[in-house]
DNA sequence: GATGTCTTTATACAGATGTCTAATGGTAAT
DNA sequence: ATTACCATTAGACATCTGTATAAAGACATC
């Protein structure tokens, strides 16, 4: 999509752009403060991105297709669906720079919020996570013989969904009463299934 | 909490802050937009609030315990559960000013995710909310004879309230691929434990 | 009608903001 | 070495921001 080169101002612009994104919020973010903590004139903002926003949608663009292709492979590996969940959810909780993505995502969703230039390409997102869950989710449960008569598999990833964008918004907002004993329930439910099994399919 | 007096400027100020909070974002909110909204002095906004910050926090605050009041009536009256969450469903739905509570509950917490000394007053409010959820639940799934080692309360109540601030959050960025799916699954599952549910409890 | 208190106003200020421009630096091709 | 193109810089501009202050208005009490 960006055919513009990848010179050193650019990519420190896009750095600094998902750092302060994760660390201080879009709010706190402009031209002249991003420009410094990439160490760069701000008069290279205009000249690479035109615009802030543009320049912070970049940035997230570039994390988001990252993880992408991390989801994928993961479900796309040939282990049961138990160990591809756990894997999915550690990743929430790693200190890693990838645990920030979850505040950059709503970062990126609160601006989007009011400004009805950015909701599209915020929906596209979205709708590229839950094709991917999509996939991973009528697999699993067509192997764990789940009727989908009464759990539809729209439903079971919409519900996949907004609970793990409640748990992270919760978890950014301070509180984490119950997250643990909602993982270790959900946990629980797949071993069961996962034992139950039909081995045929 | 507030021995201010109620002034006509004071509640213009806040019936501003309420409407502005959620058709623009506290991103767009400055002293004299608000004070503009509310056919006011800008000096007033410090003169009766000090800061904007308060005056959306005693704006959200004042909402807020409207939507808890009515939020435990409902849960006080004697009808089955499920028409209970239909209800409180139903609220999420209306087109009535109530709805914009969600708007501007995410609002508030955008904000108050890079403003550390707004946490603790939105941490409460969660908390408010999860009390509220917590009794109805243990109430509902006692009745309706759910195996609380297998499916914990709290499990449960986190399960609710984070699908629930999903909803809104994809819904009001524009996504609703999948809800309705989900919150019929829901329902289905209601009526069937509603159908076995052991009448001497 | 003078006093005192609460409310409201107009105005000032320094600082930060986004946008824009003209000039400079660097570098490779001619 | 001159040309041409891309990258970068410093600086200017009008506008908006939060905060502050001094003065005026409203209005009941004495």
């Amino acid at each position: 999509m960006s055919a513009a080169p990848d010179t050193d101002s650019r990519t420190a612009l896009l750095d600094a752009a998902e750092r302060l994104l994760v660390e201080r919020g879009h709010a706190a973010l402009t031209v002249r403060v991003v420009a410094r903590e990439a160490g760069v004139n701000h008069g290279l903002v205009r000249y690479y991105f035109t615009n802030l926003d543009n320049l912070l949608l970049e940035a997230f663009d570039r994390f988001t297709n990252q993880l992408f292709e991390r989801q994928r492979a993961l479900y796309a590996q040939d282990i049961p669906f138990i160990e591809k969940w756990r894997t999915a959810m550690g990743y929430l909780e790693i200190e890693d720079r990838e645990a920030g993505y979850g505040k950059l995502w709503l970062e990126m969703q609160s601006m989007a919020w009011n400004k009805p230039e950015l909701k599209a390409r915020l929906q596209a997102v979205n709708q590229g996570w839950r094709t991917i869950l999509t996939e991973a989710f009528s697999d699993a449960m067509n192997n764990y013989g789940i009727d989908t008569d009464q759990f539809p598999v729209d439903a079971v990833v919409s519900l996949v969904m907004t609970f793990n964008l409640g748990l992270q918004l919760e978890a950014i907002g301070g509180t984490t009463d119950g997250h643990e004993a909602l993982l270790a329930m959900i946990d629980q439910q797949l071993q069961l299934a996962e034992g139950a099994r039909d081995p045929l399919r």
